[in-house]
RNA sequence: GCCCCCAUCGUCUAGAGGCCUAGGACGCCACCCUUUCAAGGUGGAGACCAGGGGUUCGAAUCCCCUUGGGGGCACCA
């Protein structure tokens, strides 16, 4: 019992109560729960759960993490007050916890609050997060076994938004216990494009196949088996698990029947209470035993950081859950447990997909005798039909976003602003300031579907605030694949480019966009519809005419210099002469000199394109359209 | 099937009982600017706050039910 109490301060009150190196975690330690009374389903019965976060526990976590940090609190900026209102006249709308006679309000601690969020009506938070030094740890946790999601990216961002917010610790763990489907091509992959995205983590591998970084390793789960090992171990010792020696064939047909029964999924729990020789029996006929943890049925409760909170009864959790394969390889509700413990991960911020799997979590860090961490599950990225976001329906892999040239200053600013708001009306948030301004109990309980139109905008946005020279490096990628697809002829070099930043910046959407936008400079000849040529009020005969007077006019200005001030007015005073509108005149020299009808500023355009070729183009043109006679 | 979560313009969202004849942004439409395209500016259409009951002097907001949507129930993560 007191190892749950302790275990329970030491979340609450930043963990001040852990003992013992780092590293030398669960699998040695005193903590194991020895019977399944105490460590786990007991406490149900005498209705006060050890570990878990009831209400009187939640006030006690508060006062506890009050006290931590109260004196740093003065001196905070009180950044959030436009949303709610300053300490000293905040209402909780539930007055059984929070009696207005209390005196003034004190802000809690950062973040140990939320846990009783769940227990008020409503939203009760008032979110004054400050920055606090804490030994608050949350991780990113991918798995190698494809390229890194968007959904997986988004989870990033805001564990690290968390982190970096409440001074706390970001930690990567490479989850990489399915070998047959984890590669180091896809931890590569993972681990590039979160640095891509500009999340620094703490602690864990800094690059793919490379060394761990940090206290708590080593952070990729094949290099922990013994961990597991040792966990599910003292697990089997106190009864808690046992070994399984059905095979998936029969746990198949098993599922089946029940399937076809209408009943829930669940494991009968054949192999539960065998017997030391049916045990005996089942090694002597060669078989190799999964290893299960038992889960007893009874009400399982936490108080989710952004839905409040949950109860969920652990007879719904599909029977006894299989922890250690046949092969002896650890799986994921079982790793996740004993690294987050090992880790002394305080908030496990995940995906909604994992809200219900949450109470088999819990179970295990009770067995295991762990403090039970804080979770937040975020609401889900969703299809355009609401389904959870996948390959399928939508665009998911970072890597395809990066190569069609979103920024990380958009896509970073685009997927903070999925599920959260800063409750202000600024959209446009730099990663500084997303970071300023995060708040975990703003998180949006519905799902959100991707909109790409608006990650457009928002991308736009930021790459109108590039300073040009960085915007000059950025595009020389996306150059060079317009090369290599053939769409140019030649990469320019980075001062061409540069001078071309006043007409291209503001008409990117996309780094992707440039070949279309200026590929036209690049090619040694153009492509494109003699048609083009005559704009919609012209004949054939006034564009051949109106290109070779233009031809003359811009060959004369050259002479001297050749300057887009002094292009306009000599051809506008051609226009007039011939009576001609400007613009049609514009619009006929603009296909011939770049074989589009929408491009940069005409003017701009013919200087960027030097002058011999913009005769040359001219001239060519006209042949063109003489030819087509 | 069982369990859990969710519900404000097409989309992302603001909203913390009276500041709401519901605000902002994307997208859309119109106009201005203008050599085209963008960008920018101005304006507009667009949400009886899923539906129904309560509570309250007063409900988008609190409670209940219904409906709809989603997620989870692996020797995947």
């Amino acid at each position: 019992m007191a190892q749950h109490d302790q275990g329970l301060e030491g979340v609450a009150a930043g963990r001040q109560g852990h003992q013992g190196p780092p590293g030398a975690p669960i699998a040695d330690g005193p903590t194991l729960a020895t019977t399944p009374g105490d460590g786990r389903m007991g406490a149900h019965r005498s209705g006060q759960q050890p570990g878990q976060l009831v209400p009187e526990r939640c006030d006690e976590a508060r006062r506890a993490a009050q006290d931590l940090v109260v004196g740093h609190l003065q001196s905070v900026s009180q950044h959030r007050a436009h949303r709610r209102p300053p300490s000293g006249t905040y209402h909780r709308r539930d007055p059984d916890r929070r009696p207005e006679s209390d005196g003034p309000y004190r802000p809690p601690a950062a973040w140990d609050v939320r846990a009783c969020r769940g227990s008020g009506p409503g939203r009760p938070v008032p979110a004054t997060y400050n920055r606090v030094m804490t030994d608050i740890r949350v991780r990113i946790a991918p798995s190698p076994t494809g390229p890194l999601h968007i959904g997986t990216a988004r989870t990033a961002l805001f564990n690290f938004l968390f982190a970096r917010h409440v001074g706390g610790t970001f930690v990567l763990r490479l989850e990489d216990t399915d070998r047959a489907r984890s590669s180091i091509a896809y931890e590569k992959e993972i681990v590039d494009g979160l640095h891509w995205l500009g999340l620094r983590w703490d602690e864990g591998p800094d690059i793919a196949g490379g060394p761990d970084r940090g206290a708590y390793g080593p952070y990729r789960q094949m290099q922990r088996l013994g961990l597991y090992k040792g966990a599910a171990r003292r697990l089997l010792e106190a009864d808690l698990a046992y070994p399984c020696y059905c095979t998936p064939a029969e746990l198949d047909a098993e599922r089946r029947r029940q399937e076809t029964a209408h009943l829930q999924p669940r494991y009968s729990g054949r192999c539960a209470h065998l017997t030391p020789a049916e045990r005996a029996a089942f090694e002597a006929e060669g078989r190799r035993p999964a290893i299960r943890f038992r889960i007893e049925a009874g009400p399982v409760a936490f108080d989710d950081l952004i839905r409040g909170r949950v109860e969920i009864d652990a007879a719904n959790l599909g029977g006894d859950l299989v922890i250690v394969r046949a092969d002896g390889t650890p799986l994921y509700h079982f790793t996740v447990v004993v690294d987050d413990a090992a880790m002394r991960i305080s908030h496990v911020i995940r995906g909604e997909d994992h809200l219900s799997n949450t109470p088999k979590h819990i179970l295990l860090f009770r067995a295991l005798g762990q403090p039970v961490p804080l979770f937040a599950h975020l609401p889900l990225i969703l299809n355009p039909d609401r389904t959870k976001m996948s390959k399928r329906k939508s665009q998911t892999a970072i890597g395809d976003y990066i190569a069609q040239g979103f920024i990380r200053e958009g896509l970073d600013n685009y997927l903070a602003l999925l599920g959260w708001s800063s409750g202000s009306e600024e959209e446009v948030l730099s990663l500084d300031e997303l970071v300023e301004r995060f708040d975990l109990a703003a998180v949006n309980r519905a799902g959100a579907i991707f909109d790409r139109e608006r990650l457009e905008w928002l991308n736009g946005q930021w790459i109108r605030r590039l300073a040009p020279d960085e915007l000059v490096e950025r595009l020389g990628p996306f150059l060079e694949a317009e090369r290599i697809a053939g769409r140019i002829d030649r990469v320019p070099s980075d001062v061409e480019l540069r001078v071309l930043m006043p007409i291209v910046q503001e008409r990117l959407p996309l780094l992707g966009a440039i070949g279309d936008l200026v590929g036209f400079l690049f090619v040694d000849e153009l492509r494109y519809e003699p048609a083009l040529l005559v704009p919609k009020r012209w004949d054939r005969a006034t564009a051949l005419a109106g290109l070779a007077a233009a031809r003359a006019v811009i060959a004369d200005v050259g002479r001297v210099s050749y300057e887009a001030d002094e292009l306009e007015p000599p051809l506008r005073r051609l226009a007039g002469e011939r009576g001609w509108k400007a613009g049609d005149l514009f619009m006929a020299i603009r296909v011939a000199l770049t074989g589009r009808t929408a491009t940069p500023p005409l003017f701009d355009t013919m200087v960027a394109l030097g002058h011999g070729r913009t005769l040359a183009r001219l001239d060519r043109a006209v042949a063109l359209l003489g030819d087509a006679a």
